[in-house]
DNA sequence: CAGTTAAATTGACACTGTTAACTTAACAGT
DNA sequence: ACTGTTAAGTTAACAGTGTCAATTTAACTG
C-alpha cells in the first residue's frame, strides 16, 4: 500500500534498508545463499519491490560492496595521513589493515576480489577511480610511488605499478587462501597471523634494497 | 532404453563421458553456467541419469577437479625428478608450472582453490593426501624441506610448513587476482608474465639467505 | 514364454531471478 | 466532491535450477 510520493530521503532510506537486510544475509550466509526473496522477507516487502530500487541482484550486491569498499578505503586512508611513519612502515601498516579487513569481512572480500564480475558492470561503479580517498588501489600505488622516490626498492625495479600489484597479490594470496581453504584439513595450516606476517616481511625483504638508504 | 548389465568398464566409461561433457561446459562457460540439465543434454542422456553415477552436482564437480588435480600433481612431479636443478631452481620451476596450470585452466583453478567448499566434502576426496605423486602441496612441502636442509632459507625461518604456505600464497595471489580481476580496467594491470616472475623473484629473495651457501 | 531387475526416463517439488499486469492510495485540477 | 493521474507496491507467472519418487523399458535368467 503506497504511502505516496517519497522524498529522495525516504527513497534513500528504503534503499539502505534493503542493503542492510542484504548485508546481514550476505555476511552470515555468503553470497550464493542470498536470494532476492529472502532479502525481501527480511525487509517485509515483496520481492519485486527490490527491483524498484535496484536493476537486478548483481546491481544490489555491487552497490553493497561499493559502499563497503569506500569504508575500507577511508579506513586505509587514515594510515596515510599518519606522518610519524616512514614509507616502508606505512606500506606495512597498509598490508596489516588490508588483511584485517579481508579476514573480518570474508564475504565482502570474496565478492569484491575473488569473484569474476560479469563484464557489463564496467564503469557502473560509483567509486572514483584514482581518487586516493575512495580507491584503495590508488592509495597503495601512491604509497609505493612515495617509497620509490625514496629509493627503498631494489635498483632493478622501475615499474611502480608492477611493484604495487605484486605487493597486493602477496597479501591477497594469504587472505584468499585463508578464506576459501581454511576449513580444509588437507593442509596443516599455520596460524593466519604468522602467515600474514611472514608474507609481509618476505615481500618487503624481497622488494627493498639489501642496505636501505635511510 | 537400458542396454542391460553394464560391465564395470562400461560404467566407468559413461562416468567419464559425463565428466567430459561437464569439463567442456565448465572450461568454456565457468562453473555457475553449468547445469545438470545442460550436461545431460550434451551426453544425450536425461538429467536424472547423472544421479546414477554421481551423488549430486557437487560430487560431480569434485570428481572432475580431483581428476584434473592429479594431472597437475603428476605434471609437477616431473620437475622433482629432474636432478639437474638445485633446490631453489626446482622451487622456481614448480612455481612456473603451477601458475601455468592455473592460468590455462582458470575454471578448474577457481573451483579448486578459490571457492569455499561445503564442509561435507571433507574426506570424500580420493586424492591421497601426503602422497607426493597425487598431492601437489605435499610435493611443495617436500621441496621446501629439501631446500631447508640445504640451509638456503634465512636463519630466522624454522617452520617448513609456514614457508611452504607463504610460497604458495604468493603465487596463488598473482594467479587468483588475474583470474578474477583481469577484465577489470580499474587497475592498470601489468603483463601477467611479469607479475608471476616478479612474485617468484621476490619470494625467493625474501625467503632465502642473502649470501646463499651454495 | 514369464519373471526379474538394472538402466533409464517421466514428472513433479521447491527453489531461483525476473517481469508484465494489476491494485492501491495519495495527490492535482476542476 | 468528483475525477484523472501516477507513484508505490503486490500478484501471478515464466523459465530456469537441483533433485528425487515413481515409472517404464529392455535385456537377461529360469
Amino acid at each position: 500500500m503506497p504511502r505516496r510520493v517519497k522524498t529522495p530521503e525516504q527513497r534513500q532510506h528504503l534503499k539502505m534498508l534493503i542493503l542492510d537486510a542484504a548485508r546481514q544475509l550476505f555476511v552470515e550466509r555468503g553470497i550464493e545463499a542470498v536470494s532476492m526473496r529472502e532479502i525481501a522477507k527480511r525487509t517485509a516487502y515483496s520481492p519485486t519491490t527490490i527491483y524498484l530500487h535496484f536493476v537486478d541482484k548483481n546491481d544490489l550486491l555491487q552497490t553493497l560492496c561499493d559502499h563497503d569498499f569506500r569504508i575500507l578505503s577511508k579506513d586505509l586512508q587514515s594510515i596515510h595521513t599518519d606522518a610519524s611513519q616512514d614509507a616502508v612502515e606505512q606500506l606495512q601498516a597498509l598490508c596489516r589493515a588490508y588483511s584485517r579487513y579481508a579476514l573480518t569481512y570474508p564475504n565482502h572480500y570474496r565478492f569484491m576480489f575473488m569473484t569474476p564480475k560479469p563484464v557489463t558492470s564496467k564503469d557502473k561503479s560509483k567509486v572514483h577511480h584514482g581518487n586516493v580517498e575512495q580507491d584503495a588501489y590508488a592509495l597503495l600505488r601512491f604509497m609505493v610511488k612515495q617509497a620509490f622516490e625514496q629509493q627503498v626498492f631494489r635498483p632493478e625495479l622501475h615499474n611502480i605499478e608492477l611493484i604495487a600489484q605484486t605487493l597486493w597479490a602477496g597479501i591477497h594470496g594469504v587472505c584468499a587462501l585463508q578464506i576459501s581453504m581454511a576449513d580444509d584439513d588437507w593442509v596443516d595450516w599455520q596460524p593466519i597471523e604468522q602467515r600474514v606476517t611472514l608474507m609481509q616481511d618476505t615481500m618487503i625483504q624481497g622488494l627493498t634494497r639489501p642496505h636501505p638508504a635511510h
